[in-house]
RNA sequence: GCCGGGGUGGCGGAAUUGGUAGACGCAAGGGACUUAAAAUCCCUUGGGAGUUUCUCCCGUGUGGGUUCGAUUCCCACCCUCGGCACCA
């Protein structure tokens, strides 16, 4: 008998698919469609474990998809554009470009190996001006619209390297290639105003509840950050000017005993005069852009100036405090030491007076006892005409109360920020500007797209934007005028081409729009997307805001992508997400090679479910590949003899026992694979074949025999298609075993005619007993009481009650 | 601190609406085959105890509760992983 040789079938099976194109998805099919999209990948050089865990679960999805009667789209393509392939090019003198395509060259013949089944006429590369001119048009249209402004703002620097570095590049507040302390700067970006649909972005995750983890909707919910609350005025005590703050406790407001402000706020240097003070902002300044917030302690100043609490009168003194965040709200707060934790830890230090205001029975009155702030419920104590109120009934009245003074207006702040999406580097989408000495910030004109990369750069990671060096690039012309002008030399964060992606893959070689309409109506929206945890928050919310978007502008219909999301567990080893510096690296091309693509897809499915992680384990892999081969000597050995036997003889006990086992198979795999239970689903396709094993199937019962392993087959063809496909050619079968259809319970075989009843006393199992199916409960008792075990329990006791569930359990009462 | 997961054998993990805890796999032990090994096949395998072809007790992080019956529901607590973190 031939051996398993996974590296003889995979290839040639994945020639067949090639040659009979059966993952191409097919425009306006009249059969339903289904789009199943996983996180394409950024081409870094080759893929790895969690590459092979994400595409191997949409695989499945996909095949079962296609065998259930759906039109599926099944699409790949490359994250492109990003830093590493700068640093590439900085460290090893390749073109970004060339570094790129390589990767993704490389990174297609191993997912090709891998046996996924993409529609290979849809691949793209964000990289491609091709792709990149329509996202350049995107963002003239948001441009036109004022969904897209340039403003300047503090970003990290790094001053030895003249360039921004992004959060995650500042390593202890450090440069990650230079080591040099990174600097807070100022400077001009560019934003998209995603916080326009701050509102918008949380109340649609309604409309995911079903669909998407609760832990990425919490995420995002938290991440919005949307807080119900007051600005409230407060008068300086000399001018009728005044300073505004934001407070999500109006209830606590005759409690303020000061008012802080930010260091980083304006006004500052406008009302303060005082030259020491002066001197203390800055230094507090310095302070916050060096300092991790962790050891960042309270500090501040009182800045000789006092406001008026518009609820009572008082005069409180304003301090300058380093706390007070000058980027949320209005960068000024009011200060209710006994009920804020930031603000007891100030006052104590600077000995403000705490002034208790809300109130609970447990409480002591004497505020100078409190360990710390009390900020649960309770009612108002001296707050004027309010008092005896219920706090939470108190936020209301006291604004209203206010707002008829206009003092005070209810409000909503969001924790969300407009995304900053200039990168002053070169390899990414440049952003289409024109600045023009007449006409001002102008776009590039449509026609004029794309604004392509320049190829001939050099790259050294030095001395700013590379796009600014490249005379060619930046000298143009204004499309309005004509006069001579300056391009952005900024390009797009990598977010911007992720965050429309999965629209460009329903007509990826269009080339009159950003997308065919259509096709993007047909297609539209993704049935499931699959990806890791790590993107929950940004490229979630940054796809989601740009669909609105895209909705806004009339290219889309829908305003959620992503109908179903599901995230994938990481792959671990040793307990350790897998990382070259800790050793634990494995590769996939090592296990495609040693046992092949069946066996990495099989073990990669079956060792935890999908969204946990998964741990890695040498020998796990060795059993799924002993697994497969056992599958394939089974087959092997009986494909001969059962071949073109038809189903014939009579009913026998036995034959129904291989029913019984071949339907509940199909039951079990089936709704297994609907609910993506996919590990517990090829745990039961190794029960049926252990069990086909331990049948020897009789001459007269080849027949059933042969439609047992021809059901396996089928079954578990999702999980194995290489090996899927060999077995039913060795069944007999010319068609591939992907034409077929799945295959149906057969209800009438489905259930067995005796069912085992576990019989208890007082809950603790005593004995089984075998009886017939839905046998009533006299007769079960009556089984029961036969049992010699279940007697020896009930010696000398008396039966009070029995509990009897239908086919599954009978307890008995003592 | 806040939000969200999760605690089940030596390990990865199973257990419809509360109804026989430990499916399946790994590891381990024993046996068959073999000159031998590999491969393969078969058996055992949660812990403890005993009168050991059988029987009993304990057992799903801990302590309570609801129930005829709890891994599953409720309350309190412990541990652990992930996200956010001076957001007023």
């Amino acid at each position: 008998m031939e051996k398993y040789n996974p590296s003889i079938i995979e290839k040639k099976w994945q020639e067949i698919w090639d040659k009979l194109n059966l993952n191409k998805a097919v425009d306006f099919d009249e059969k339903p469609k289904y789009y199943c999209l996983e996180m394409f990948p950024y081409p870094s050089g080759k893929i790895h474990m969690g590459h092979v865990r994400n595409y191997t679960i949409g695989d499945v999805i996909a095949r079962f998809k296609r065998y259930t009667g759906y039109n599926v789209l099944h699409p790949i393509g490359f994250d492109a554009f990003g830093l590493p392939a700068e640093n590439a090019a900085i460290n090893a003198k390749i073109h970004p470009a060339k570094w790129t395509y390589a990767n993704m060259d490389y990174m297609l013949s191993q997912l090709q190996k891998l046996g996924f089944s993409y529609d290979k006429d849809r691949i793209i590369a964000t990289c491609d001006p091709k792709y990149y001119k329509w996202e350049q048009k995107i963002f003239i249209e948001m441009f036109k619209r004022g969904m897209a402004y340039r403003k300047e703002s503090e970003v990290n620097f790094c001053p030895h390297c003249q360039t921004v570095l992004a959060n995650e590049q500042v390593e202890d507040g450090k440069c990650w290639r230079c080591d040099s302390e990174v600097v807070k700067k100022t400077i001009f970006s560019w934003y998209f105003k995603i916080t326009d649909y701050a509102d918008e972005l949380l109340e649609d995750i309604k409309l995911l509840e079903q669909g998407w983890p609760s832990r990425v909707l919490s995420q995002q919910i938290n991440w919005i950050g949307k807080s119900e609350g007051a600005f409230i005025k407060f008068k300086f005590e000399k001018s009728d000017e005044y300073l505004e703050v934001f407070t999500t406790r109006p209830d606590t407001l005759f409690g303020v005993t000061f008012v802080s402000i930010s260091p980083k706020h304006p006004k500052v240097k406008e009302i303060v005069k005082d030259k020491n003070i002066l001197d203390y902002v800055e230094k507090m300044i310095v302070d916050l852009d060096i300092k991790k917030d962790y050891d960042k302690e309270k500090d501040g100043i009182y800045s000789g100036i006092n406001l008026v609490n518009p609820a009572n009168g008082e005069i409180v003194p304003l301090y300058i405090a380093n706390f007070v965040l000058m980027e949320y709200g209005t960068g000024v707060v009011m200060g209710v030491p006994a009920h804020d934790q930031r603000d007891f830890e100030f006052a104590t230090k600077f000995n403000i007076p705490k002034k208790i205001v809300i109130y609970r029975e447990d409480l002591s009155k004497d505020v100078t006892t409190w360990k710390s702030s009390f900020v649960d419920s309770g009612f108002l104590v001296n707050s004027g005409e309010f008092n005896g109120l219920q706090n939470e009934l108190a936020k209301e009245k006291i604004v209203e109360h206010l707002a008829s003074k206009n003092l005070a207006r209810k409000a909503y702040q969001y924790k969300l920020r407009d995304w900053n999406v200039s990168r002053q580097r070169y390899w990414g989408a440049p952003i289409p500007i024109i600045y023009c000495p007449n006409c001002g910030v102008v776009t590039e004109s449509i026609e004029n797209l794309p604004v392509e990369l320049p190829e001939n750069i050099e790259i050294t990671g030095f001395g700013g934007s590379p796009l600014a060096k490249v005379e060619s690039f930046v000298n143009t012309t204004c499309p309005i005028c004509g006069a001579k002008a300056k391009r952005e030399t900024d390009t797009f964060d990598t977010f911007v081409e992720s965050s429309w992606y999965f629209l460009r893959y329903c007509s990826p070689d269009y080339d009159k729009d950003i997308f065919d309409k259509q096709k993007v109506k047909y297609w539209m929206d993704v049935d499931q997307y699959i990806g890791g945890i790590e993107h929950a928050v940004m490229h979630l919310l940054y796809a989601r805001y740009f669909t609105k978007v895209l909705r806004d502008l009339g290219y889309v219909e829908s305003s959620e992508p992503f109908k179903r999301l599901l995230t994938q567990g990481m792959v671990i080893k040793d307990g350790a997400k897998m990382s070259k510096s800790k050793g634990n690296v494995v590769d996939p091309d090592d296990i495609v090679n040693t046992y092949g693509a069946d066996t990495a897809r099989l073990f990669i499915l079956f060792a935890a479910p999908v969204d946990k992680d998964l741990e890695w384990s040498d020998e796990g892999i060795e059993g799924s590949f002993r697994f497969l081969n056992r599958l394939y000597r089974l087959i092997a050995n009986y494909a001969f003899k059962v071949k073109d036997v038809p189903l014939q003889g009579t009913l026998t006990p036995r034959i129904k026992e291989l029913l019984y086992e071949i339907n509940s198979c199909v039951q079990k795999v089936t709704n297994d694979i609907e609910n993506y239970h996919f590990n517990t689903a090829i745990a039961k396709l190794m029960e049926f074949v252990n069990f086909l094993y331990s049948f020897n199937p009789e001459e007269d019962e080849l027949g059933y025999f042969r439609q047992a392993l021809e059901k396996l087959t089928i079954l578990i063809s999702p999980f194995v298609p290489h090996l899927a496909c060999e077995l039913w050619e060795m069944l007999g079968h010319s068609e591939i075993v992907f034409s077929q259809s799945w295959p149906k319970v057969e209800l009438e075989y489905a259930t067995k005619d005796t069912v085992k009843i576990a019989i208890t006393i007082n809950g603790k199992l005593r004995d089984t007993v075998e009886t017939t199916k839905d046998a009533d409960q006299k007769e079960v008792e009556k089984l029961a009481l036969n049992s010699e075990k279940v007697k020896k329990h009930l010696e000398g006791k008396e039966i009070k009650k029995y509990v009897y569930v239908k086919n599954k359990i009978l307890n008995i009462i003592v």
